[in-house]
DNA sequence: GCCAACGTTGGC
DNA sequence: GCCAACGTTGGC
């Protein structure tokens, strides 16, 4: 089982918003490398929901895998934002994967927390100029991150 | 709104 | 295949 860590602007999609609507397709993601993680996502594969672009960036809660990679139906869409006139059904070039709410932290994990944290010292995310919005992360990352949030129960 | 740090594009 | 120009992300 791996473990990620996937960013979203609460203005856009919120973590609010998925706990109310329960699970969502991860699409227009447009970046290989983010695109080549969430290929190798496994159902039941933990997410850490990281809120960026916003006054309190961090992270707030838990998510899941709960569809495998799929072709992101955005792509094809010449309508949308995310369309890719240079992808084909052929020949797709974009997946996304549906993520379904799990659990929220009792307290956000702001990211002054996540740079204070000896045992976060590796994470991608803290990394200068970092900015993918699908990351792994390892499984002693996630558990000092869960210890610092707090896992409602 | 600024700007650093990237990824992507396209001319050559 | 190089690399300059451009666009985007995201913290501050």
């Amino acid at each position: 089982m791996h473990h990620w860590l996937m960013k979203s602007e609460p203005d856009e999609f919120s973590f609010q918003e998925l706990e109310r609507k329960g699970k969502e397709p991860w699409t227009g993601v447009r970046n290989y490398q983010a695109r080549n993680f969430m290929r190798s996502a496994k159902v039941g594969d933990l997410v850490l929901f990281y809120h960026s672009n916003c006054d309190e960036p961090g992270i707030i809660g838990v998510a899941k895998v709960s569809k495998e990679a799929f072709d992101d139906p955005t792509q094809f869409e010449p309508k949308s934002d995310y369309y890719d006139a240079k992808s084909t059904k052929d020949n797709p070039r974009w997946s996304c994967i549906e993520v379904s709410f799990h659990q929220g932290f009792k307290r956000l994990v702001s990211l002054p927390d996540l740079r204070n944290s000896a045992a976060l010292s590796d994470m991608l995310i803290l990394r200068p100029g970092n900015r993918l919005s699908v990351t792994p992360v390892t499984a002693a990352e996630f558990k000092a991150i869960a210890g610092l949030g707090g896992l409602k129960k």
